[in-house]
Parts: structure tokens; sequence; C-alpha cells
DNA sequence: CCAGAAAATGATATCGCAATCATATTTTAT
DNA sequence: ATAAAATATGATTGCGATATCATTTTCTGG
């Protein structure tokens, strides 16, 4: 920021490149971005120089004259939950192939903070932005609408997308959980996760989970939360507290496998036994769900899948092409396992 | 890419918020940038502007013009190992207050990708990077020089790094491990590993291991890799093998917590007595390890710390303050558990 | 009340590249 | 061989911001 200005810039530019191949600038742009348009003599000449000189084309200035950048944001809640790298993964794999480059904001599930990096993404004169989740603040979806670009609202299905939208119902996922728990004989289930006022697609889980019970008959009981980030000791933790607290629950829904798992390895030390005395069920298919004894019925997501459709839907709908579906409602996979 | 020009870029610019307030532009720029050198009146005026017409600054102009961008390109071998991503955790926690944005390049343990990162990243003017690791090309070395940009290679600690550098030492790391293993009376140990030609810090552990069977006479083994990516299915995979091929072995020293973790939730599946029939260690220290039964001996490393150290580090340089140390080896600790 | 200093504001040039339009060169068709 | 079309190259301009320097306004002290 307080750098003194070093007359011209520190860098090897077009001009010094033109110089060296002996032709004008706009030539070895041209011989850079599309060689077919240039002679392979010229071209080639200016690829030597280009490479003795160690030429690297400053993006900003391509970006400003071309108006628009090839940076992609990407804006999620966090970025030590699994679930989120994947996505990013799938992403990250079409854009880059498509010659975009990732940005990423980390919200900490703070929609203030998704606002802040949106506003500081669209500096960036992005051709689209890919965010995590269909809530946002007003002012987000304003700042949005405002600047028009594509976006597109990932890991959850809306009925009423701001642009483009690829994700599956939680809300679904959850009452498919219970029904599960219920068809296998369970009666006095309870829903365990962390942060739900915050991770609005846990509580749509629960959610869905809930209505569910409520449609079964059966007892309702609120969710036990904390308000740390989702791990395996926090869910080793509920699960010790369910069973002290509330000891005629037969079944509890983690609002996601490292919870889960964490209640399986605790019970798994202190000797209870799952699920005779106490089921557990998570969600996301983590790889270690299948791993653990006793194994660990879970709600599977194609995430790289989202991630991927993401990047497809966004490149698409940036190189001007018309896209048939500008919503995709991927399914889920109840996998059911031991601890059920 | 192809997209057309359209007149007048499509956003709102400095020089539109000015003829709503009544002003230069150059004045919005100062109101926006520096408060404090323009009157309170004025200041008013341009902020309510810049409000009202959602103005948000363009970074690549600004960047162009004041010739620095805000970006620290992180460049790391792998986003799907947790590892990584609390390194990146740390380096984002000081970039952002320091007001600097990340951007990340994947290299999957490719030397060439790392390049090619790199090389794409200079464009971006960035004034510092910070890598994974301090093995790369030759000429991954010359443009790095040629640019002169302040690097931190984080992760491994190099007695002749680039420029900055903060890690530990693998190597010791190894032989501590062995060192442990062999004071807890095992005599047939054997490393396990996936992709050790690509992954130069799980091969140093293997060569600090090795040396240290060798200097106490202990048989020497070759290390076991599959060329696949770590994940827990692959360590039960390989402890299956290892019990199979060589029985006579009595401890694995996995490369990382997530095949050791692998290999102790297939021995728990299996039936097979975790430690008195084979030892089990791992590296990393991921919290998993702890929570397993039995629990994992491992080494932790503090990864937070060093993506923390390694951005105010560059922070640091950047602002042209001299640091003492340019190099930091950070400990690590070997956490003996009930698995060894 | 005025000279001189300090503070606030503005005009202009420039960052490095690509879009646009103009010109030179080659190719093709007749 | 020559006009017309196609191709290859170049000159100029502008993207949106900031640095630099110039100017105006406000403050200070005698």
């Amino acid at each position: 920021m307080g750098e003194k200005r070093q007359g011209p810039g520190q860098g090897v530019t077009l001009k010094d490149v033109a110089l060296r191949a002996g032709v004008s600038p706009i030539t070895v742009s041209r011989a850079l971005n599309r060689p077919e348009v240039v002679s392979p003599k010229l071209r080639e000449k200016v690829e030597a120089a280009a490479r003795d000189l160690k030429y690297v084309q400053n993006r900003m200035a391509g970006a400003l004259a071309s108006s628009g950048s090839p940076v992609i944001p990407v804006v999620v809640p966090s970025l030590s939950n699994a679930v989120f790298i994947e996505v990013i993964e799938g992403v990250q794999e079409i854009a880059q192939e498509a010659g975009f480059q990732l940005m990423f904001g980390n919200t900490d599930y703070d929609l203030d903070r998704e606002y802040e990096w949106i506003s500081m993404f669209l500096g960036w004169s992005p051709p689209g932005l890919i965010l995590a989740g269909t809530r946002h603040l007003q002012r987000t979806r304003a700042l949005l609408k405002h600047y028009g670009r594509p976006v597109v609202e990932t890991m959850e299905y809306s009925s009423r997308p701001l642009d483009m939208n690829v994700g599956l119902s939680h809300v679904k996922a959850g009452a498919a959980m219970a029904d599960h728990l219920i068809a296998r004989g369970y009666r006095n289930i309870c829903f365990a996760g962390c942060r739900l006022r915050a991770d609005h697609r846990a509580k749509q889980r629960f959610d869905g989970f809930d209505k569910m019970l409520a449609q079964q008959g059966l007892a309702r009981r609120p969710p036990l939360t904390r308000e740390v980030p989702s791990s395996p000791e926090v869910g080793g933790e509920m699960l010790d507290h369910i069973l002290r607290e509330d000891p005629g629950v037969d079944a509890v829904f983690f609002a996601n496998d490292d919870l889960a798992a964490g209640a399986i390895l605790r019970a798994q030390r202190e000797g209870i036994p799952i699920p005779d005395r106490i089921a557990v069920a998570g969600f996301n298919g983590l790889p270690i769900a299948a791993l653990l004894t006793p194994s660990l019925t879970t709600i599977a997501s194609p995430r790289r899948e989202i991630g991927r459709f993401a990047a497809r839907q966004l490149v698409q709908h940036i190189s001007g092409q018309q896209c048939r579906t500008k919503r995709l409602d991927v399914s889920f996979d109840l996998i059911a396992r031991d601890s059920t």
C-alpha cells in the first residue's frame, strides 16, 4: 500500500518483449493470447523474446483493458469443513481448465461477513460468483442484483434462487433420516448439531426431521446445540450429555458426520453399545463413516458434483451460451449402516 | 474472455461518484482511502454518494495505478489434506486483517504445476508469495529470483531457503518416531506412506526414520507405498498387506494420521489387537488421533502457527520492516499414546 | 488585518494491456 | 496481370484508479 512508485513498474512488460522481438506491442499481445492469428515467423520470435525475458502477463492491466477479469470468487462458510473443500475441488477442476482463477472468502457462517466479501470481490470485476447457501442479507441481494453478474448459489436447493442454483433439499434429507430411524423402530429420537442459528442447512435438516417426527406422532425434542464449530470431540461430548440428561433417547441424528463419528468413537471407548443402547446417524457421507465400528448410517451428497455443476453452469453462462437448466436439485443417498 | 466491450465498463466508477458528490474524482479516491485527509463535510458527501450508487472500488485499476496488488498467492500440494487447510487458515487470519487477499494454487504434488501457478501468479503483481515446501524446479527458482518478490517457504525447515522459511525438520521428526518405537521395544518396524516420490516431506520422514534404524542396527525395510492419495481406506489396506506379507513386523510408522487412523479402524473391525499384535504410529497430530481406540501415537506440528508466522513475516517484509529472523524452525511434539 | 504556513482540493499524467480502426502485405479469382 | 478479398501488422485510445505536482482555501500569529 505505502509502496513508492518505482518509475516504470518493476516487471517485464509487453513493450520490453516487443522491443526485443522487433515488433509492435500489440503483436506481442496477439502472439501470446491468440497465436493462430500471428504468422509463425513472428510468433516464434515473440515467444523466444518472452521466454528470454521471463515475461509474465500483467493480469490486472489485461483485465482492466478488456474490462473483465478471470477471477471467480467463491464464498463459503468454512474452509476447515471437508464438505466445502470438496465442492471447491469440483469448482476448481472445471474453472481451471476454462482459464479462470478462484478467490475464496470464508464467512464463518456470518452473513455480514458474506456481504463484505461479495462487496470486495465485485471490485475484481468477476465474470460471475459462486456462493454457498441461498440465505443472504437484503443488502447482499441488492448489491448482487445491482451488479448483475451471474451467480450460482450452491449446497442447498432453493425455490427462489437469485440466479442459478445447484444443491439438495436439506429439509427432505432431514425428513428422510427421521423416516429411516422410525422405520428401524426408534421412537425417542433427538437431533444434535452445532451453531444451528448460523448453520442454516443444518437447521433445515432439523426442520425436516422435526416435521417428520410430528407427522408420525412421535415425541419432539428441541435440538441439542453447542455454540462451537463441529468436531468429533464435541460429538462425543454431546452423546454423553444425552445419555446423562435424557436417558430415554434411543437414537441421535447428528447434524454431520464429524459429530457422529466422534459419538461413535466415544461410545466405543466407553463401551456403550451402538446401536443397542442408542443409535447414531450422521450427515455428509464422509469416507470415514464406512470405516467406523459400527459403521455409520449417514446421508451422502454429491459435493464434488455440486462444485462441478456450479462451475460448468457459470462458465457456460459467461461464454454466452444459454443453458437449459438454471436450477438443479441433486439427489442424496441415505446409506443405512450398522450404527442404526 | 470473448466478451464484447460495452462502451464504458459495466460498473459504477469513481467518476460517477465524483459527479454525484460534486467533487473531483481524486477527492473521492482520497475520501475513501484516506478519510483523514479530506474535510468532514466533503467526506460525508462522498460517502453518501458512494453508498447511494453502491460503488465498489475496481481493485485492478487501483493495483495498476499504484503498481502493487493486494493479492498474496498461496501454493500448496493439496487442498483435501487437512494439514494444508490449517496452514492456510493461519495465513488467512493474518493476511486478511492486513488487507491482503489470498489466491490458491493446488499443485497436486507436481513441481511442473507449481511452476505454472507461480508464473501465473506473478502476473498479479503480488507483494509476496507463500509456498509449501522447499523443493522446486530450477526454472521456478530462476523465475522467483528474477522477479525478486518476497517468498516464504513453509512446512519444512530448510538450510538453504529461497528467501524466508518456516517449518520443521521432517528428517528429525522421522528419527524421533523411530527412536520412540525402539524405546518401546519394537524391533521390526516398517514405514508406510503414499506417493513418496512426490511427497517429499513424507519421504524425509522416512529418511530420518530409516537412518535411525540403521544407527541402532535394526533391520531396515523399504517403505511400503501406494501411488494414490492418502486416505483411511488405504491405511487399512496397507496394514492388512503388512500383516499378510511381512508378519514379522511389530510396528508400523505411517506417513500421516489419515493412514494410521485407517489402520486402527481396520484393526478394530478385524479384531487385531493394537499394539500387542502390531503397533501403529502416525504423523500430524490430527484431533481424531486422540479419540481412536487405542488412541494414536503421533507427532503434532503447529500448522496454524506456521501459517500465521509465514503471513506475519511476509506482511512485515512488505511493509518494509526488517525482521530479525528470516527462518524459523518450529518444533514438533511426539505424543506417545496407546497405539504404541 | 495581512503575510506566510498549513490544509484541502484539483488537473494531469500514467500504470500495462487489449479493443478498435487503419494500413500494409499476401493470397485468390478472374 | 489485376482487382478484390483475406490476412497480418501497427497506431491510437481508453479501461479506472492513484501519484505527483499545482492550486486554492483556511488557519495562524504578530
